[in-house]
Order: C-alpha cells, then sequence, then structure tokens
DNA sequence: GCTATGACAAGGA
DNA sequence: CTCCTTGCCATAG
C-alpha cells in the first residue's frame, strides 16, 4: 500500500453525491499538484475497492474518459445519472456546474498546509 | 536503477 | 472547436 494510493483513494471517497472533480483536481487536493494521470492508473486498478466512487472523476474537459473493460464509460455515465448528473451522449458534462468545490474547513482536516490550501481555492473558486 | 506506459493537463497551431 | 506536442510522475518489468 503506497501512501499516493492511500491518498487518492481517500480524496476520491470524499467527493459528495452529485459532485465531480477532475483528474488533476483530486491529485491537487492530494497534495500531487502534477500527478493527474497517476490518479487514472490508481482508479484503474484500485476503482471499485470499498465503495471508492471512482466514477465522480472525469477529465477536466468534462468528459469521460476512461478505457477499463470493467468500468466501462456507459457504466460510468450511468452512475453519474443516477447522481443526478447531466451526462450527454457524447459523454459530455458540464463540470463547473457539477464540480466539487471543498470547503477551507474540509481542506484543513486533509492536513494541507494554509498556503497550499490557498493555492486550491484560488485555482477552482474564481 | 532504468525504460516504458498511461482513466491527464495546458498551451500552441 | 479539433489536433498535436510537451511536461508529468507513480508503477510495472
Amino acid at each position: 500500500m503506497s501512501k499516493f494510493k492511500d491518498r487518492i483513494i481517500q480524496i476520491v471517497r470524499s467527493i459528495p453525491e452529485g459532485k465531480v472533480a477532475s483528474y488533476g483536481q483530486v491529485a491537487l487536493i492530494a497534495g500531487y499538484p502534477r500527478g493527474a494521470q497517476q490518479v487514472g492508473w490508481i482508479l484503474h486498478i484500485a476503482g471499485g475497492e470499498n465503495g471508492t466512487p471512482w466514477w465522480r472523476v472525469i477529465n477536466n474537459q468534462g468528459k469521460i474518459s476512461t478505457k477499463c473493460i470493467e468500468h466501462t464509460p456507459s457504466i460510468q455515465k450511468r452512475m453519474l445519472e443516477e447522481d443526478g448528473i447531466i451526462v450527454a451522449k457524447n459523454l459530455d458534462i458540464d463540470i463547473e456546474k457539477y464540480r466539487w468545490r471543498p470547503s477551507i474547513k474540509e481542506l484543513k482536516k486533509l492536513k494541507l498546509d494554509d498556503e497550499y490550501i490557498y493555492v486550491i481555492e484560488s485555482k477552482y473558486n474564481h
């Protein structure tokens, strides 16, 4: 069990129903600003473990980009719709409308220092 | 330790 | 908007 994996899973599990986050956003909040691609990989091997809502993570262009045969795009689309999120036929999602914007208090619980939390806030709350 | 592989992202054409 | 290039970095072999 790597620290990285645990961290990513922890963040993904804290995404509330009805909200989505991008791979880069999850990586950023987890404390790995440039680990977007690794998030996809972690979800590929660990997605589905202990109730991890892997389907709430999409790319920053608002599209579903899974290629995993265990977790196909159609499955992800259905899971998102069950969360109340509108997904177009071409797998497009209005990410800015549904984007998860964790509060300062929520971020502090993740043991991130104040300066770093400010960076996250300024990036997604403009 | 070194190379190859990406469920990615951002910027240029 | 689409297509392409470059930068990224944890894992697997």
